[in-house]
DNA sequence: GACCCCCACGTGATTTTATAACATTATCGC
DNA sequence: GCGATAATGTTATAAAATCACGTGGGGGTC
């Protein structure tokens, strides 16, 4: 993690809930409470794992398994996909990190510990995501599931369109 | 949600795609309405495009884009991807087939010509796939995009589970 | 402590999905 | 017909994900 050095295309501070805050505590108290949480139930949060989660909370945007292969490499650890692919999979199944399917990139989760369907808002102009909560089987969808007996497991609900920087920069 | 309208000869349930249905007439409409679209709207749908529609159609759940051009090259057609990509993207740009990111596959639009936001309920059993109407933009996601002022331009939802016919399978 | 087993990790190879780049051919408006 | 535009064919390559197999660490059990 000393190895600070993202291209500085895309400031740390910036993204996720669209909303500028205290970076370096939200990411600390995020890692200390998926710590807490895995010594509560039993779950291993070994090195890789922990660094991977640690990755995603700093960089606060989606990144794909291999631009989080190269930043693990740099941090010392193994560089073969499966590293980076196992390691997303534990923090996924678990609930700490999602992935979006658009753009087959990951994010850390921004409601750690909830239980919750996530939806996200992705912008199509600087990839920023944010995570909102969604209940798509409540509404229509949940509605014709039944009706067509099927029975959800789970959601994936990602938007795309425009964040409100962008739309800024856009009108401007 | 149910369908408010079909031609009368469909019933609704058919186009929730867990349902038997006349098959062959359904593709054999489907195409000529989109045959008709096209013309009305200076659309192109070249030999290729349409060969992938009628695949698509026919087959009735989503395939892969290798799957599709395996398809074509034992229709005589060209078998790099690139010819599969184009066609697939003339034909989801204009809404006849719709991509399932969670598959990374594609399958025949089940409402064409309404404007939807398209809902999608995938078998994780037997792949099988339905399409759905939803309005997530009104829901809860909705709400949140206008909270956070991002302005959503396109919806994924997509809803895994288990079909009936699979359930009806598990339970026995 | 010695042993064993499970789980996670490291690595090489491969498969699957998608795009880039460029030449050729068909189609449309005039 | 003719030029512009759009679609296709083909080669090559990039990006994303998985398979297969061996190694090693941490907990249990005895």
């Amino acid at each position: 993690m000393t190895s600070e050095e993202h291209p500085a295309d895309v400031p740390v501070t910036a993204t996720l809930g669209f909303a500028k805050h205290d970076h370096a505590a939200c990411v600390k108290q995020a890692l200390s409470e998926a710590e807490a949480r895995c010594a509560r139930e039993g779950l291993r949060l070994t090195p890789v794992r922990r660094k991977v989660l640690e990755l995603l909370l700093q960089e606060h945007r989606a990144l794909g398994a291999y631009a989080i292969l190269d930043l693990l490499r740099d941090a010392g650890f193994g560089s073969q996909p499966p590293v980076a692919y196992r390691a997303l999979d534990f923090l996924s199944e678990h609930g700490f990190v999602h992935k979006i399917e658009r753009l087959n990139a990951f994010v850390a989760c921004a409601h750690p510990g909830q239980s919750h369907s996530p939806a996200f808002m992705i912008c199509r102009l600087c990839d920023a995501v944010a995570e909102a909560q969604s209940a798509p089987a409540k509404g229509a969808l949940g509605e014709a599931a039944r009706a067509a007996g099927f029975h959800i497991e789970k959601t994936v609900v990602e938007a795309e369109g425009v964040c409100p920087a962008c739309v800024d920069k856009a009108d401007a």
